[in-house]
DNA sequence: AGCCCTCCACGTCAGGGAAG
DNA sequence: CTTCCCTGACGTGGAGGGCT
């Protein structure tokens, strides 16, 4: 389980002194993109020095040195507020900032390159909000409790790249009238999408993937095999594997080019030496195999295969067992290409493949279950963070009554 | 200590969906 | 259509706790 950490921090916020970076915006800011945007919009061009939007969505705004006692003046404009959190554990923030005659709460849960929900009930309304909270990752959900007890979403409009803007321009906005009270149900009820919240994490994080380079490494428990594959983004070499005993030589690749064959004689004496042109059909991304190996009546084979760059990743073939000093194996016989006869041959590849498909699902069996690990404490999160919100407004409701009681009365 | 139960991580298989 | 990736489902083994 997460450990959270409560925290509580006072925050009066001044004009230019305060602990924590501010961002300020006017009433009639212009974004990004030069056009004029409406009231209450706070983009990245904003923010003040300290202030960091990351390319992947987050604008944090660094608290300098470790201050969280901050005592500052009350400004009209607009205050940011972040609190980085060491160690990536969650933390329940609450922070009181002066607006006007009334201090507004705010209070949010805030993990590191997760869905963040930030909260702000109480009486003082959405328009302070808007201007005041900004620590958010992508995908993050903001609501503001106004005083008439409904929540405001605010928008978050992200200017990935691909939009033709540079991908750091967020710019926060609040929704017109017209669509809160459908967003809010969008928002509240809207289940995030498992795929599409993994692939957020995903796009903040190191990607771990058998790109063409891969290093096979099988485990010390699984019979002590220990395979050494060249790099495949050089140009393959004939290498020697060994296998449990077993000496596998790794392919020539020969991409479209001729190929020499010197066939020897029983004695290792140079009989006659035998030219195959073989045409390479594919891109520079195949190349073609020659591969030998020795059938069980003692037969060996020469098995031109033209593979993929993935093929080629991985591939390897068995070595006859006696070779000539040709380096050759003795009594090669052609066969069609691509056309694997022997079957003992046909089971080494068949095996082969399916060893690699394993190993690739086991991979990805892995990173599922850490993606759906990291998926459920999101949900969990989101959990405690609406409890908590929905107690907030439970209070706000109770004291309205009263409110409403004693105007009455 | 031995047994049982639960939880967790892992490997594998199968099926669906996306991409080429 | 083929290949690859993702993910639910299932089985397995180890760890830890409770009970006898």
């Amino acid at each position: 389980m997460d450990t959270l950490v409560e925290e509580q921090i006072s925050v009066a916020v001044s004009s230019s002194q305060s602990a924590i970076d501010r961002a300020t915006t006017s009433s009639n800011q212009t974004g990004q993109n030069g056009t004029a945007q409406p009231t209450g919009i706070l983009s990245a061009s904003s923010l003040v020095s300290g202030t960091q939007v990351r390319g992947n969505g987050t604008i944090l705004l660094m608290p300098r040195a470790s201050e969280k006692n901050i005592a500052t003046t009350v400004s009209s404009t607009t205050q940011a507020i972040a609190v980085p959190q060491p160690g990536g554990a969650v933390s329940i923030v609450h922070v009181s900032i002066p607006s006007g005659t009334q201090p507004m709460h705010v209070q949010s849960v805030i993990q590191p390159n997760q869905q963040s929900v930030i909260q702000a009930p109480g009486g003082t309304g959405l328009q302070s909000l808007g201007k005041n909270v900004i620590l958010l990752n992508k995908g993050s959900v903001i609501h503001s409790a106004e005083g008439d007890g409904g929540v405001h979403p605010v928008q978050l409009i992200t200017t990935a790249k691909g939009d033709g803007c540079d991908g750091d321009g967020i710019t926060l906005a609040l929704s017109t009238a017209e669509d809160e009270s459908r967003k809010r149900r969008e928002i509240l009820a809207r289940r995030p999408s498992y795929r599409k919240i993994l692939n957020e994490l995903s796009s903040t994080e190191p990607v771990v993937s058998l790109g063409t380079n891969v290093e096979v490494k099988e485990e010390s428990g699984t019979g002590g095999d220990n395979i050494h594959e060249s790099d495949t983004s050089t140009a393959l070499a004939s290498n020697t594997i060994t296998v449990a005993g077993t000496q596998y030589h790794t392919a020539q690749v020969v991409p479209a080019s001729a190929i020499q064959l010197a066939t020897g004689s029983q004695d290792g004496t140079l009989q006659g030496l035998q030219t195959l042109t073989m045409t390479n059909a594919g891109t520079a991304a195949t190349g073609t195999i020659v591969q030998y190996a020795q059938g069980q009546d003692g037969q060996q084979f020469l098995v031109p295969v033209t593979l993929s760059a993935a093929d080629l990743q991985a591939y390897q073939i068995r070595t006859a067992g006696v070779t000539t000093s040709t380096g050759l194996p003795q009594g090669v016989v052609m066969t069609p290409a691509s056309t694997i006869q022997n079957p003992q041959q046909l089971a080494e590849e068949t095996s082969r493949r399916r060893e690699h498909r394993l190993l690739k699902n086991r991979e990805a069996a892995k990173e599922c279950r850490r993606k759906k690990k990291e998926y459920i404490k999101c949900l969990e999160n989101r959990v405690a963070v609406l409890e908590n919100q929905n107690k907030a407004l439970i209070e706000e409701l109770k004291s309205l009554k009263e409110l409403y009681c004693q105007k009455n009365e």
